[in-house]
DNA sequence: GGCTCAGCTTGACCCAGGTCATGGCGACAC
DNA sequence: GTGTCGCCATGACCTGGGTCAAGCTGAGCC
């Protein structure tokens, strides 16, 4: 389970790429699949792209302050960002799902402003940065692409920033989490919470025990059944109308 | 005092647009400007810039929901962005001074997410964002430029997000603000505020008697000296000390 | 099987900060 | 001057959710 951290390439791509170019998570290859690519436009996406892992749980794929020269699309399984304030306490910024893209923050100070460990087995696209900014003043519509998913990260950012209550919070958590699975066709009903009571907690902003506290009584209120990490949302409508503000706000 | 918005052109750009090279708060003039331009870029920017405003206390550069198709350099003055939430409540999204870009989290759904207010005389400069995109493709530091702005807003929108408390959260926006005008060539120390302590209180997620009493103390405890709007910042290191957390956080 | 340990739940208590209510102050109109 | 009105400050009280402490539960291991 051993592998290489993102901020170091670890290998030279492999001579033959098109697998690359099929594969089904990466945001990046299917945009670029449908803008009608040139050979010569292909061999440059071959180069910059780069298929690395497994990495087992609790790897880190960059830790904060790690030169930045890669953006990441998850590929299988779940990371988790955190930074480490200066008193010491740990915030989680974020989660990211298969298809999900890691790093973009990382762009203004050519840095990694945070931690990225992964929660499970999780195997990502490496991108590299410069080569990709190379090709999107070639490819507008992957141009298009970056700056539409920088764009969608400042409000995503914004949302946790908002000034709601812990079932606003966590009704809105599992909703957003279903719709993320949902997007990749995996069932919005049932899942498994891949990231422990602690961390869904510190990323809300809540205590553990107030989200434990809550998911026992969305259950109690037959929302949901929940066991361990295997949760079945059983009335997402009424979830939605509880995270009604943090959704579309 | 009247204006166009934003989000419709109101005039033909003029035949010379020379002044527009040399705004000194526009960020992305000054960007192009270092780029060593030739004669048809040159005429590029001419054409997707423009200076609009003035814009009077309470008028709106654009509102929620309007379709997007430009960024603004704020020149002069403050703009406030806010959204309401499903149960009619306002959520300050963030304060632009001058040489600071709106709208650019609107990119992703092609509308604006936010409602933009003026809280004083405010010009801005707007650029046109498709045809930012397009002069973005051929000159790369501008495509640069763009990537790391956007990266920034990622940022930025995460620090209100932290688990800070009261004190926490004043101390850094008086903090910010400071760094923010000395960054522009202001005082660092002494400057107004020019929003209300409602708007500052809803921004940092906190009640607007929170604020006040919090001012109040620091101003007891020696820190700051403050009359209605005007503010001087006397222990800024101590200030900057109690932000600690969420400035390097 | 039983031991251990990490992660989770539940209860009792407490406090930071929200809410409500009252009063002050400065700007502007007349 | 006096009246009015928005904004701000301050005190008294209340509550959502944090903290502390005590079990519980199930996975892994011997």
């Amino acid at each position: 389970m051993s592998s290489a951290s993102l901020s170091k390439r670890p290998s030279p791509i492999a001579d033959d790429g098109s697998a690359v170019m099929f594969c089904s998570t990466c945001a990046f290859s299917s945009a670029c699949r449908s803008q009608g690519l040139s050979k010569a436009q292909l061999r440059d996406l071959h180069i910059l792209v780069d298929h690395i892992g497994p990495f087992g749980p609790g790897e880190y794929l960059f830790r904060e302050g790690d030169d930045f020269d890669a953006i990441a699309a998850v590929r299988a399984g779940t990371v988790k960002t955190y930074i480490v304030d200066s008193h010491g306490r740990e915030q989680v910024q974020g989660f990211f799902l298969p298809g999900e893209v890691i790093g973009l923050n990382a762009i203004h100070q050519a840095r990694y402003p945070a931690n990225a460990v992964a929660l499970d087995t999780v195997t990502v696209c490496r991108f590299s940065f410069p080569k990709m900014a190379t090709l999107a003043a070639k490819l507008p519509g992957l141009q298009q692409h970056l700056f539409r998913l920088l764009s969608r990260d400042i409000d995503k950012a914004a949302l946790l920033a908002g000034d709601f209550d812990a079932d606003e919070r966590v009704a809105a958590f599992l909703v957003m989490l279903s719709r993320r699975y949902a997007a990749r066709g995996f069932s919005p009903h049932t899942f498994r919470l891949t990231m422990a009571r602690t961390d869904m907690a510190n990323y809300l902003r809540l205590a553990p025990e107030t989200v434990s506290r809550l998911l026992s009584r969305f259950q109690n209120d037959g929302l949901l059944v929940i066991h361990r990490r295997e949760i079945n949302l059983i009335r997402l409508d009424r979830l939605e109308l509880l995270a009604g503000a943090v959704l579309r706000s």
